[in-house]
DNA sequence: GCCCTGTTGTGACATTTATCACATAAATTA
DNA sequence: TAATTTATGTGATAAATGTCACAACAGGGC
């Protein structure tokens, strides 16, 4: 168990905020710290689910089993509880979860995180919250992958990789176009052309992982549009 | 103000099991149940939301406005809580609610509600343990969304129907055809070959709306496969 | 009864996208 | 370094499905 101090943690939860001194004590009793290189896996499916996994840097993807291959369900940014919901619920994983950069990931024992929700009710609001948010979040993704065709998909996944991951018009995407394919529910080699078509048409620079927006009226317009 | 008795509700939900008597009287004073007929809008997207609705009986669909057209989310059974998300975090809805069935809904006060939340652990946490199930069983049907074909999808909601929600093979689907469209993110006309394909293959039987499953083996094969 | 509106089924066709095949490039291992 | 795997780009093709058009039908209101 890695040593550490929760109570000075510079990345609490806005759960974990609510707690007070005896409660981080208890905390830091019952939670470890790991490391995850890019690419390890950091909890996968159909293992017991013995903790919470709270997300403190990193970015990862979380994936589960489709009918026919895996299927990425959504990319997570540090700070967040990874998959409250396959670890309250159910004794395995639903779900696996796999980082994307390197990450820092407190495992919690499940136990003492359903106390604080049985003793802390600011606590257990909060992750109510988190809930709430990822599941609207969740439901307008889905809207969008239902209605849009695989161009409006790409161009949508790029604004929000620029919005709100990296905040910026250039980033190298974490993902190869396989994953981008499994993101958003269509093949590689469809990627790949939408990629190679909004480069040539000056919309986005590509070098391997590399994207720079360089129109992104046009690239809001075609997500919006589908 | 529909005069009722919270106390002695029979249709309690997990979460409410676990007031008191004092909350209880909170909760009749703070709540108000309403009838929906088949059709009747119980909260819509874009209006103010100031209170949870707990779904006491019947069938409702969520649904939102996608790119092109209406999406529907997910269908709800009683008795359950009917978009949590929405009233929560948000102060106007995020999607809508319609009545498939008559129904009736228990609307709370959303700072009553809130209040039992941070006072009783236990009622935090069941609220938690349905938000957990609702995102485990939408990421199910996500994954299938994205990786089967239209029949496939076709023939696991008919399953879904006859296994979660009527307990029979032989039921009135409530769905138009063109609902069952925009819930599994296909077309009117291809819902409608595929039911008749279905029917020619003496899969299934259809007369309008009323649905019988006569081979069920090859349904869920077909489910499977995608 | 009759009109109007909304739902459904079905054929013809166009379009999108998956699949297959293969070449190339990059990364990993021996 | 060579050899091997893995990721990627791209053309040709086929399959699935959306779109359009129209007919049939049911239900509601007048």
């Amino acid at each position: 168990m890695t040593q550490h101090k929760c109570t000075d943690c510079m990345i609490k939860s806005a759960a974990a905020k609510n707690l007070n001194i005896e409660e981080f004590e208890i905390l830091e009793n019952n939670s470890t710290s790991v490391s995850f290189k890019k690419g390890e896996i950091i909890f996968k499916q159909d293992a017991p689910s013995l903790n919470i996994a709270y997300l403190r840097t990193g970015l990862v993807k979380i994936h589960m089993k489709g009918p026919s291959h895996e299927k990425i369900l959504r990319i997570v940014k540090a700070p967040t509880y990874l998959g409250i919901p396959t670890s309250m619920d159910e004794k395995i994983n639903q779900f696996s979860a796999t980082a994307l950069e390197d990450t820092t990931v407190c495992f919690i024992d499940s136990n003492i995180f359903r106390n604080f929700i049985y003793t802390n009710g600011k606590f257990a609001y909060e992750v109510i919250l988190e809930l709430c948010r990822n599941e609207l979040f969740d439901y307008q993704r889905y809207a969008s992958l239902a209605q849009k065709q695989v161009p409006g998909m790409v161009a949508e996944t790029l604004i929000c990789f620029a919005d709100k991951i990296y905040h910026d018009n250039h980033f190298n995407i974490p993902l190869s176009r396989s994953d981008m394919a499994d993101l958003i529910g269509t093949s590689r080699e469809s990627v790949s052309r939408i990629l190679t078509d909004f480069s040539n048409e000056k919309i986005i620079e590509v070098n391997n992982n590399e994207i720079s927006i360089i129109n992104k009226d046009l690239l809001i317009q075609i997500s919006e549009k589908g």
